[in-house]
DNA sequence: GCAATTGCCTACTATGTCAATAGGTAATTA
DNA sequence: TAATTACCTATTGACATAGTAGGCAATTGC
């Protein structure tokens, strides 16, 4: 289930990408558009700063840039960074202790191959394939 | 995300298909081999019956038995009867109010061409494939 | 017939995540 | 210098997850 942090984030992204120039964009204007309350897109808005995907800067006329070209975007990466690493089972996920029933267990190598098909779903759409 | 129900509830269907004969199998040598709280089995095995996967016959020498051939469940019915219906976004979460924005979205023909992924790759895949 | 076995039922709980909201600080620029 | 804007911490209500606990009722092997 993909939450609304990941959603919005990639809402966020895209109109970035839609105002794609000179100025930064403040969060206001995409609050407004998006029609996502202003406060909420902070948190994630930070999450995208911390993830170096975006970046911000302070003060009148300041606002939000994206840090590459828009085509270089993966959605996958934009997920990532907001709804932390993309783990359908709890078995599989980053730094999960090994399950000692791994070796004999029948479902393991689906969830396996359920894993990267979704990764590589999310890894190879870029950001301008939804433009 | 699978949680524990469907990861679980896949592994008792495993169970009761390399079990499978004459005899119902007692809930408590399931909870034994896959080493599983027996208690917590309960709840996922009353689901199980409830969708019409498995009967249990009470009283001495009861148990569970499977309702069809074990070639004929799918992953993705044995998951939809645990965990409720695959939605992989709210937007498109079975009975959720019309997103206003739906016809404008940008993301939207990605979730919905993601979630036909997903439900196809559990739907195709038998349980006897795991075996 | 009786006792053991087994499914079935309701209720409860601790923990964590989600989706926000609230209020304030600090930097920048028109 | 005043408006604008990003940035920071804290808090909240609702809900889901992952179980636990205890008892009832039906069946059957002896």
């Amino acid at each position: 289930m993909i939450s609304t942090k990941g959603r919005y984030a990639l809402r966020v992204m895209l109109d970035l990408a839609e105002h794609d120039g000179e100025k930064a964009v403040p969060l206001k204007q995409i609050a407004e558009r998006q029609e996502i309350s202003k406060k909420y897109l902070e948190i994630i808005v930070h999450d995208l700063v911390k993830g170096g995907l975006v970046k911000g800067s302070i003060g009148k006329s300041g606002g939000y840039m994206l840090c590459k070209k828009p085509e270089e975007y993966t959605v996958g990466e934009i997920l990532e960074v907001t709804e932390g690493p993309m783990n359908t089972v709890a078995c599989l996920a980053t730094g999960a202790n090994v399950c000692p029933r791994a070796s004999s267990c029948r479902t393991l190598p689906m969830w396996t191959e359920f894993e990267h098909m979704v990764h590589d779903y999310f890894f190879s759409k870029k950001l301008t394939d939804l433009l």
